[in-house]
DNA sequence: CGCGTGATTGAAACCCTTCAAGTTTAGTGG
DNA sequence: CCACTAAACTTGAAGGGTTTCAATCACGCG
C-alpha cells in the first residue's frame, strides 16, 4: 500500500510583474534581481482597503502586482476626484508628500483585491544606485508623468464631457471593464449621470462598445 | 581747452536674476558662476514674439530675466488654452520635447519685452556636474512642479469658475496687474467674459480689489 | 429573497458660453 | 498733444451643456 503525503509547500509570492518591470528597466541579472526580490515588502490589499489617506505622509510608492488601484482627493463639499488609476505594472504614489515628507492630500484605494509592492525611497535608491539603466529609466517615467499631465490640464480646460470620454477609452480601454462609471465620471470631471447620457448619445450614434 | 570724449562703453548684459538664481541653487563661487554667465545665450525679446511654436522641438529651457512670457496650446476649433505664465525668475520650457527630442504642442511667447536666457540640455548638465546642490535644487523643483500640476487637475475638477479666480489672484496676486484678463481666463479654463462677471460679483459682494 | 451598489432616466435649475453691441483703455502717428 | 485705431473689457440676452434631485431599474451577493 502507499501513502501518498502532499506537504502543501510554503507558497513563494509570486511577483511576476514585478520581476519583470525590474528586467526590463534595469540592467541587473536575474540573479541579482531575485536576491532583490527577497527584500521588497508585499502585501494584499482587499477591496475597499486604503494604502494611504489624506493627512498621512506618503512613505511608499506602490507597484500594483495584481489588482487594481485608484488615488483620489476629496474635496470640501466631499466630492472625489480621482487623480489616476493603478492596474498591474503601474507605479502609484504621492511623489511630493514623500520627497517633502509632508502630509499627503490623496487617498490611495485598491478597488479590486489586489496584490501590491511597497517601494520604498531606500528600495528606489538601492535599485538606482546598481543600474544605471534603471536611474535613466526613472528619469523617462517622470517626464512622461509631466506630459501626462499636461495633456491632461490641456483637456479639462478645453474639451466636452463626450471628448474626455472618448479620449479615456482611447486611452486606457482595459479599465473601462474593470472601472465603475461613477469612478471614469469622477476622473474626467463630470457627474454619473451627465456620462451615462453621454454613453447613451454615443450609442445613438451607433458607436460600437 | 579740455575736449571730453565720452566712449559710451560695451555695456555688459545685465543678468542679476539669473546669477541670483545660480548662487542660490548651487554652491558654486562667485568667479565661478560669473564665468559661466559668459557662456549663456541672452536674447532680447519683443512683446509678441515666439520662444517655440507647436511642431518645433523645444531645444531650451527659458529663464525669465526680465519681463514676462507665457506657454500655451490651441486646440482644433482655435482656441488657446494657457498652461503656465513665467514672470522673472522663472523657468517655462517643455520638458518632454526635450527630453524625448519630440515636437512639442505648445507654443511660447513674450507678452512683454523681455530678456530671456536660454538655457541647453548641456548647460544644465554641466552645472549640475559641477554643483551636487544645484542637482538636488532641481529634483525639488521637479517634485514641485508636479505637485502643482496635480493641484491644478484637482480644481479643474471640482472648483467653479469664482473658486478658480480666487485661487489664481491668492496664488499669484503679481500676475494680475501684468497680464491682460483674457489670459487669465484662458488660463483658469473659462471665457473672457465669464470672468468679467465673476470680478463683477466679487466686487458686489465687496471684495477688495 | 432582500439589500446595496451601480446605472439610467426625466425634469428643473444653474452655470457658463455664445453672440452681439457698447465702453473703456492703450498705443500710434500726425 | 490730440486724434485715431485696435485691443481689452464690460454688459445683455439667448442658448446649451451639465448638474442636481428624485425616481426607477438592473445586478450580484449574503
Amino acid at each position: 500500500m502507499i501513502i501518498l503525503i502532499i506537504l502543501k509547500p510554503k507558497l513563494p509570492v509570486v511577483l511576476d510583474n514585478f520581476k519583470l518591470y525590474l528586467s526590463e528597466k534595469s540592467d541587473l541579472t536575474e540573479a541579482v534581481i531575485d536576491k532583490i526580490l527577497k527584500e521588497v515588502r508585499v502585501e494584499s490589499i482587499q477591496k475597499g482597503e486604503f494604502l494611504l489617506s489624506a493627512g498621512d505622509v506618503c512613505k511608499h510608492a506602490f507597484f500594483t502586482e495584481k489588482g487594481l488601484l485608484r488615488a483620489f482627493t476629496v474635496d470640501e463639499s466631499g466630492k472625489e476626484h480621482i487623480i489616476q488609476f493603478a492596474p498591474e505594472n503601474w507605479l502609484i504614489s504621492d511623489r511630493s508628500s514623500i520627497y517633502f515628507n509632508a502630509p499627503s492630500d490623496l487617498f490611495i484605494e485598491a478597488i479590486e483585491n489586489s496584490r501590491v509592492i511597497f517601494i520604498s525611497t531606500e528600495f528606489m535608491g538601492m535599485v538606482s544606485e546598481m543600474s544605471s539603466k534603471f536611474r535613466k529609466a526613472n528619469d523617462r517615467a517622470l517626464q512622461s508623468h509631466i506630459h501626462q499631465l499636461q495633456q491632461r490640464i490641456n483637456q479639462l480646460l478645453g474639451a466636452t464631457a463626450e471628448e474626455r470620454y472618448l479620449t479615456f477609452i482611447q486611452k486606457y480601454p482595459d479599465l473601462l471593464l474593470r472601472v465603475p462609471l461613477w469612478m471614469i465620471a469622477s476622473y474626467l470631471g463630470i457627474t454619473p449621470e451627465s456620462l451615462s447620457r453621454v454613453r447613451k448619445d454615443l450609442a445613438k450614434k451607433n458607436f460600437k462598445s
